[in-house]
Parts: C-alpha cells; structure tokens; sequence
DNA sequence: TATTGTTATACTCTATAACTATA
DNA sequence: TATAGTTATAGAGTATAACAATA
C-alpha cells in the first residue's frame, strides 16, 4: 500500500495517465489523497466550465440542490448538511438570495431562526443548471465508463463515513 | 444518470453512510463531483490530523515527495508536475527552504533557473513523515476495502485525463 | 522575444471570536 | 445558559500582471 520502506522505489508504470510526467512524481500517484485532490480539481474545472452561462460555482449549486430536494431547513442546518461553517454560509446564501434564486423566510416555531426557499425563479434556473450539469456528469460517466462510474460513487460513499 | 425530472424523489439509501442526513441531500449524492469533493476533504483531515506532529500539509508534502524522486528538477517544472502556479510555488518553496528541508540550488545548464534537492534533513524528516502518510493510507485502505482501494486508485487515473 | 524566478495584489475559501435576538 | 444568525477578521489557496536576469 503506496510502499513501506525508505529505499527509492521504482515507480510501477500504474494504469493511469500516459503525460509522459509520472515518472517524476514518484509513489505520490499511488496515495489516494493526492489521486482524489487531483480528480476532484479536474471535475471542478470541467463543471465551472459547463456553468460558465450560469454563474454559478460548485458550492452555490450544491446549496441550491438541498433547499430544492428539502425546502423550508433551517440555514443552519443546510450549513452542517454540507460541511459549510454557519458562518461562511451567510455570505454564500446572500449572493444566491442577491440574484433572487433563493430566499430566507421566518420560521414560525423558531423565530430566531430562518428557513430556506427556493423562489420560482430559482426553480427555473436550477432546472436549466441541472441540464448542464448533468450533461457534465454524462462526460464524466463516459471518460471512466459507465462500470466504473457507478463502482466509483460508490467507493467514494465509503470514504464519507470515516467523518 | 442523477436524475431527471424536478418532482420529489425518494432518495435510495445506496451503499453510504447512514449518518441519517443522506434523504435531505436530494440527489446530490449521485453527482460525482461532490462525491469526490466529500471525500477528499475528509481524506485530508486525515491526512493533517496524522501529520499534526510534523506541521506539514498535504501540498508540502507533495512537493518533497517529488523532489525526492526527481532531485534536480527546476522550480517551474516541479510547479507544474503538481498543477501548482509557479509564481504561488515560491512561498510554499520558502516555507520548505525556510525550514531546512529543500534547497535551491543555481543550474549549471541555465544560470535563470534553479534546481531542487533534499536536504540531509529533509531526507531523514521525509522518511518519518512517510512511516505517519502510510499509516494513514492504511486506515483508508482498510475503510474502504482492499479490492476497492486498488480500483479507487485506478478509476481516479482515468479522471485525470481529461486535463 | 521568450522564459525563470520573483513580487505585488486580489479574490475565494476557510477558520475563530464575538455580538444580537431569541430560546 | 444555550442556540441561530450575523459581523469582523485572519489565514490559507489560487489567479493575474509586471519586473529583472538570462536565454
């Protein structure tokens, strides 16, 4: 597992990437952290560019999805659901509530609290979103193949549950 | 492929965590972006928390790896063998430089460049360091499975194509 | 002219402390 | 006393422009 001992290895000409630069990284390819860092770059970069009409970054999409899929959570709650501090979520709301995408509504049980919508607006925007996302997705499902785009979501789901 | 139509989906509980927050989510989940994205934050909260004796992050890490295995390359191409800026590679440099782990030394070749090497230092640290990564790339291996440990590895090289 | 390393700078993301209004 | 939302702020990470030295 990515090597024991402090001897130079001779990296293993893995299935991967044929740039013509893996033998200069050395085992760095063989660690999963560094694979899922370079990946996770590489998909973002392609779904910015497949939003780029939309504006729209991967975080607020995310946001957008939940509030769509679970109206009416409390903003605190939608924070903790993706990993996003409730603080740093104010200002990630208020650039979506900005554009009139989605709005804070006062709860009635708790009125400290405020609940998420989206506004119709926002429905009709992520709906068009979504057709370009999930063409991205489509791109992505048929550059590893559709086998092994399943086995991959699936593998992934097992790392989330170390947190 | 992550689903189609707007209408209220009952998400199917897939092979994932049962933190009993997944049917909020909607089908964010089946996008592999955010998958990837998930689980690489939670890998490299691993991978810092094991690390924290040594005070070294992951991009650190990566750049001593390479000029392990490749002693001698220059600034830029190490930059770039990682997807790192070159001008944004000068502090992380600084920091390892500062430290007494790596060194700039003046090409021969080319009196503009700079060569990178290990320090006798850097050599001895890199190796402890890597005893902690590996311990830490074993924990993962065991979450997930040997079997897909090696396919995670290996579907993740195809991503990496598209760039 | 082009490239290497560098500085300056700005923008995003993330992390912590403290405040307010409610509970 | 604790919690939800907020503000302020600081630190990373990342991006572009411009410069000196060298090719």
């Amino acid at each position: 597992m990515a090597g024991k001992s402090g001897r130079p290895r001779q990296p293993v000409p893995t299935a991967k990437a044929a740039s013509g630069s893996e033998e200069k990284l050395g085992d760095l390819p063989n660690y999963v952290g560094y694979m899922l860092r370079r990946a996770q770059l590489t998909v973002f970069q392609d779904f910015i560019q497949s939003l780029a009409d939309f504006d729209l970054r991967p975080a607020q999409f995310s946001v957008l999805s939940v509030i769509e899929a679970s109206p009416g959570l409390r903003q605190t709650e939608v924070a903790n659901l993706l990993g996003i501090q409730r603080t740093n979520f104010v200002t990630l709301f208020d650039s979506l509530e900005g554009r009139g995408l989605a709005e804070r509504k006062p709860s009635k049980e708790d009125r400290r609290s405020h609940s998420l919508y989206l506004t119709d607006a926002g429905r009709a925007y992520l709906r068009d979103v979504k057709a370009s996302v999930d063409a991205h997705e489509t791109r992505i499902a048929q550059q590893v193949g559709q086998d092994d785009y399943i086995t991959l979501k699936r593998i992934l789901g097992k790392l989330l549950v170390i947190c």
